[in-house]
DNA sequence: TAAGTAGGTAACAATTTCTTCATTATACAT
DNA sequence: ATGTATAATGAAGAAATTGTTACCTACTTA
């Protein structure tokens, strides 16, 4: 699966520093911002898997940040863990009530903070909004039951030109190089020769018909509008 | 469908009493108990659909429940969300560890308990757990029985083999990779190899064909849709 | 206790998939 | 139109994955 993206809301840099370090040791992708408003431009621009948002900030703290936060329809389903110093258990409530998902108080253990962000994206993932089935043209590409479907026609492809064909059609238009091709499916630490996605592109092609990769010459490949 | 039953094990009488007022006002079935011994029995005997489950608790805690839930064939795939006090941060990471479905930290408010036990509940309940005979193809799969029949013949698949086919069948057309299978087939915390999965498919296919059971190369097993 | 059943592991054979590389074709700029 | 960079193609070998068999252990039963 691809890496998650944890966005994490706190003025004090020193923590956001630390709680940076222990993520990406585990293996999260991390964004960082110091104040609410700044935090939720951030989320606005990159829609991350998951919010770690401070309570007590400047400018604009964590519960007003939330009450935005869910009404805005790209970010009201971001969950969201909240975290502060005070142990009070009014602020607990109220901020649970506020659609917090999760609630920990500093200080922070890093194998605290690890399970239960962990747990909380299992709750979400399970539930799950992720979309598995796409349907563009003539084609039906099923990621639950890895196989393509044109009509009665299914198509079996070996996994990586699925995940392949996957990708690009799920960000139909959009022209993508070599290199992102390969992080986005291939992972990020793999070192394969970037014309590896040339051959796979070609035996898609081979099997569904080459008119709905195209070649962007110089630039990469582009799944047809 | 059926009232779900709602197990809740917890040694404060005050807190349970108020959990049940607010399950039951959701309309749930609840059952009681008061410590893990005690609520073990009453598992055993009721087969709850969920357990709440506090970790604190004299005689027999929350962490020794589970690890006993787990083992027991009858009562390793029920749910468990667990309460736990905010004070004690080591078990709640052992608690996540030892394979719960999800916790609550106390003190939380209804409305949140209440979602995330449906929360928990739906991802299991999608499972298709309730149905108990599956008729696919030519093939008629008895869960209360453990048979397999096709036309006239029978076939007494062992355990393992059977819950498998089960599993796969109960999901048809999706593809299930080793990890989720050895997941909900075998247990959560169970450790075994999981090319033991590929030995059972086998086995499987060996007694019943081997049209049933498809290979995702590199992703999983499938059951033909 | 022996024999039988079930479940799990390990080894290696069989197969499929992936990657690379050399060659040929194509698009684009000048 | 021509040269150059880039992409398509074909084919071979490497790598990864699965199938298959044999064997081990635990447990049950005769």
């Amino acid at each position: 699966m691809a890496k998650k993206t944890i966005l994490v809301v706190d003025d004090e840099q020193d923590l956001l520093d630390l709680i940076e370090y222990n993520l990406k040791k585990e293996g999260f992708k991390v964004l960082k911002a110091e104040n609410g408003q700044e935090g939720i431009e951030v989320a606005k621009e990159h829609k991350p898997d998951l919010v770690l948002l401070d309570i007590m900030m400047p400018k604009m703290d964590g519960l007003e940040a939330v009450e935005i936060m869910r009404k805005d329809d790209d970010l009201k389903r971001i969950p969201i863990i909240f975290l502060t110093a005070r142990s009070d258990e009014n602020t607990e409530i109220e901020s649970l009530n506020k659609g917090g998902d999760d609630f920990i108080t500093k200080p922070i253990s890093t194998t605290k903070l690890v399970s239960r962000i962990k747990a909380v994206m299992r709750r979400f993932g399970e539930a799950g909004d992720t979309l598995n089935k796409l349907e563009v043209h003539d084609l039906e590409i099923d990621k639950d039951r890895y196989i393509v479907k044109r009509g009665d026609d299914e198509f079996q492809l070996p996994r990586k030109e699925f995940e392949l064909l996957f990708f690009l059609a799920s960000r139909r238009g959009k022209v993508m190089d070599r290199q992102t091709l390969l992080n986005k499916v291939w992972g990020d630490n793999i070192y394969v020769v970037d014309r590896t996605v040339d051959v796979h592109v070609r035996k898609i092609r081979e099997k569904l018909g080459d008119h709905y990769i195209e070649t962007v010459k110089g630039v990469g490949y582009r799944f047809k509008e």
